[in-house]
DNA sequence: GATGAAATTTTTATGCC
DNA sequence: GGCATAAAAATTTCATC
């Protein structure tokens, strides 16, 4: 799982690459001490390796219109196969995340909505999925926190 | 909370972004058929909105050395502000997002940590916040979908 | 095996229409 | 918003440790 370990050079870099994913390689470099075309060698490493998967933008969600958030937690009748569940919850736009977890519930799927309504709606939808038996809604209040980012774990 | 609606040219550059946020104004705009200075300009002008909080990496948990995560519910003694929750649960590097919620659960913090041991030892630092009165731990078995950018919303 | 300096190509950033 | 241009950055080449 981890076919060579990150040096503390590749380390700093995507620290710098998570604060700021268009920061230049010349930026980067100043940052961590090394060239541009150095940094660049790394950063196109680390993409063929798989540590970094691409990039990405950060929005307001308020600014595109979603203005609720909840959990969903689901219950599924009999056993159905994580795949079926993925296949499902996939198609939805209103899905974040979806997780299969132990404990009583099988499924925790976090989703976000414009409002009230549309989110009733999404969780109607979710009870009709035909492996659905029940579902448990749990409304965020305030999002404390949202680091959505992986960073290089601390040290043991 | 909407200055400004979206037009669907800026919906279109930003789902551009989202998927590769390195993509040049030039690739951007031969999707979206805008000239590269038109994008730019419209980029700059979604970023001064604050509706683009920045660019970041998209990188591999388990490559950085996360092989666990799990959703934490902690119950509060008395009455905690937010402030107070979020100022405690920001310093963990192992959280990835906090969210007070409706329900007899007071917050719930999405944790990342490199086995079970490590998990462990995150949840006993937060069962030892003065805060907290309880924690019930639910661990991720599958992560079936990760989409923590937020895209913009679906018409109604 | 990885780095830095220099050269080249591409992109970004601006002014103008 | 497009076009043209100057400035900056990315990318390649090449020599070095």
């Amino acid at each position: 799982m981890d076919p060579e370990r990150l040096d503390p050079l590749d380390q700093a870099i995507l620290r710098v690459l998570a604060d700021d994913a268009r920061a230049t390689f010349a930026q980067v470099g100043e940052a961590v001490s090394l060239s541009a075309p150095a940094v660049k060698r790394r950063v196109d490493r680390l993409r063929e390796r798989g540590v970094i998967r691409g990039f990405t933008v950060r929005l307001d969600p308020a600014a595109l219109g979603w203005h609720t958030e909840a959990f969903v937690e689901i219950f599924c009748q009999g056993s159905t196969s994580p795949a079926t569940m993925r296949a499902a919850v996939e198609r939805y736009a209103e899905v974040v995340s979806a997780s299969t977890v132990t404990g009583d519930v099988d499924l925790v799927v976090q989703v976000r909505a414009r409002d009230m309504r549309h989110l009733e709606e999404v969780v109607e939808r979710l009870a009709a999925e035909p492996f659905v038996a029940r579902t448990r809604s749990t409304i965020v209040l305030s999002a404390l926190v949202r680091r959505p980012e992986a960073l290089p774990a601390p040290d043991a």
